[in-house]
DNA sequence: ATGAAAGCGCTAACAG
DNA sequence: CTGTTAGCGCTTTCAT
């Protein structure tokens, strides 16, 4: 009873941290009951339950997480991938999938893109390791699915929700916001203030938000009774490099649209920034426009008129499905969150002068 | 030799992943040396390593983490504390962590503090259960040492890095960059210019780069023969918003500084914007630099007068550091990387007229 | 250079 | 309600 206390030397040196056993003994109750008194306390006599919380004090007890993922094959870890963690468009949505799943007892591993397919081959690797027992991804594909081919495994055998960018096809709960409705809103906003020739500045080609923005933009034009031109495209990634350039193609032209709808916050604030640089006013000489609504884009000089996404909810949104499905509950498949029209200072009505 | 095969059904539905045995089996040797064949390959015969090579490509065979961890109490796996996951500032330097991080074989964790002391000790019990092999602090103080207080324990028995906020008194590699001689540049920037009148927005009370940082401040202006003023101090905390109150604080003043010297550039746009809507211009009216040198500072309305901080070399600096570490190897205790003075059009010389 | 065997610390069956 | 008993999959002595 006091024999097999500490195997051999107990300096203060080395004081190992307490296993299960360690308070097992202490409570004089087995590992089991410590177990079970930690994990499922309603099936423990509270006379145990007592005493196997205060030996956990006592030691400074920390269960090891290693060992009970080992044995549970639960990691209660969750991968996130994302595109880009320096687009400060994502920081709020982490919050509100960190929030939710701490809440839930999972924690958050983050994988950056950082735009190079590599990376996504890296944290691929993470979830079929079994480092994670489920994923958020935020980059707009499946794993190992970058080409849209054939092979695509459509599922790696662990939970996944897709978030912001939907994917296509994939069986996987989607929670996005409704990006074509949003951008025939923002349209129809700059033509109902009297432009007549709104320019696009786009996302990636390809990128599914881009998509669904345009055919936004299209819809608006059309509800509008304004025709599309083609010349009013220009191509841009959402990036605040490309918003300048596209600010030069702009200052370059002979004849210059009334309006510029840029599909995100970054991009209309590099944008406005080229105008000013040659001399044009926003909005007198140019109405400009965003989408996003980052915090940068109320303290731009002049405000952003934009599209606002409640990103801190559709964080938790995504958290609360995979969780559910982690959970063996059932989710829906498929969560559109409102967006709202914010409007600000960056867009004028059209002074008929002009 | 083919009896042991597969454990009972093989069906197409549940395919266990490959364990180590199942590689050594279809190698024909024992896990032992596919065990290291993985870790160290020049202790294992050619031969028999290409044999478990292809065994190891024929299976998909993906070692397990948590049974590695367990056995060996490596996780490699590093945790990355920060005050504030939506200041962009941060970005960059996650990225330079990362990437040092990857190269040497460990993952990274976000520990997001989001503000709250209490989420603070949910990433301190990360470490104490053994979740990570070490951590990169970015917000300026030991886990549990919230108040500076007594009962401090200096180490938490893993490897610990100090990122941008130096910890006082930590025995601990630091990696900084000097913030007292950035902030005192600056100030000499200003009064060479002309200013007489240089106001100062604050970061937060008690925080050690805002030490620092005024410390250099009040450098700067004794060295320009400036003398100082108290009533030319802004509280602030570094967000925009805390630079928008800066602003109305500036507005509602009778006699104004002819700069404002930010000490970040958040608040430097904010600021700037709440100037803007009271008429005021930037740099004609009044001069404003910032600090750190983030994304937006060189496209803001007028671009903005910084100190550029080497942000991703900061982050592999520091990774670096605790690599070095976790090896076993020796690291400097301290790290100063170099700033630089960038001179954009927020801050312009001091008309005589004015 | 290789294999046998002993656990790392925990949870989940299975008895009682 | 509680204890006993097996491992989870891997790395690592210790032999050979």
């Amino acid at each position: 009873m006091d024999e097999a206390a500490q195997s051999g030397r107990r300096g203060r040196a080395s004081v190992r941290a307490a296993r299960i056993q360690d308070v097992a003994k202490l409570a004089e109750v087995s590992t089991a009951t410590v177990s079970r008194a930690l994990a499922t306390p309603e099936r423990v006599s509270a006379e145990a339950r007592a005493r196997v919380m205060e030996a956990i004090a006592k030691t400074g007890y920390v269960p090891n997480p290693a060992a009970r993922t080992l044995r549970s094959q639960k990691t209660y870890m969750v991968l996130v991938v994302l595109p880009d963690l320096a687009n400060t468009f994502f920081s709020k949505i982490l919050r509100g999938i960190e929030e939710t799943l701490f809440e839930a007892g999972y924690g958050m591993i983050i994988g950056d893109l950082d735009g190079s397919p590599e990376k996504e081959a890296h944290f691929a690797a993470y979830t079929a390791a079994g480092r994670v027992d489920g994923a958020i991804l935020l980059h707009g594909h499946l794993f190992g699915q970058s080409r849209g081919g054939e092979g695509a495994p459509d599922r790696i055998g662990i939970p996944l929700v897709a978030l912001c960018e939907a994917i296509p096809g994939a069986d996987i709960p989607q929670i996005e916001i409704d990006n074509r409705a949003a951008a025939s809103r923002m349209t129809r906003h700059l033509a109902s203030l009297g432009h007549r020739s709104i320019a696009y500045v786009s996302g990636p080609a390809g990128n599914i938000l881009e998509l669904e923005r345009f055919l936004g933009y299209r819809d608006g034009l059309e509800a509008a009774g304004l025709s599309f031109d083609p010349a009013l495209v220009i191509p841009g990634d959402y990036t605040i490099e490309s918003g300048v350039a596209a600010g030069q193609n702009l200052v370059a032209r002979a004849s210059r649209p009334t309006a510029v709808f840029c599909t995100s916050d970054e991009m209309a604030i590099g944008l406005m920034r080229t105008l000013f640089s040659a001399g044009l006013k926003v909005p007198d000489d140019i109405s400009v426009a965003g989408f996003d609504d980052i915090e940068f884009a109320a303290v731009a000089e002049p405000a952003l008129t934009t599209i606002h996404q409640p990103r801190r909810e559709l964080g938790q949104a995504a958290a609360t499905a995979l969780v559910a499905l982690l959970q063996g509950r059932p989710t829906p498949k498929r969560i559109r969150l409102d967006t709202e029209l914010v409007i600000r200072d960056s867009v004028a009505a059209l002074c008929p002068m002009s």
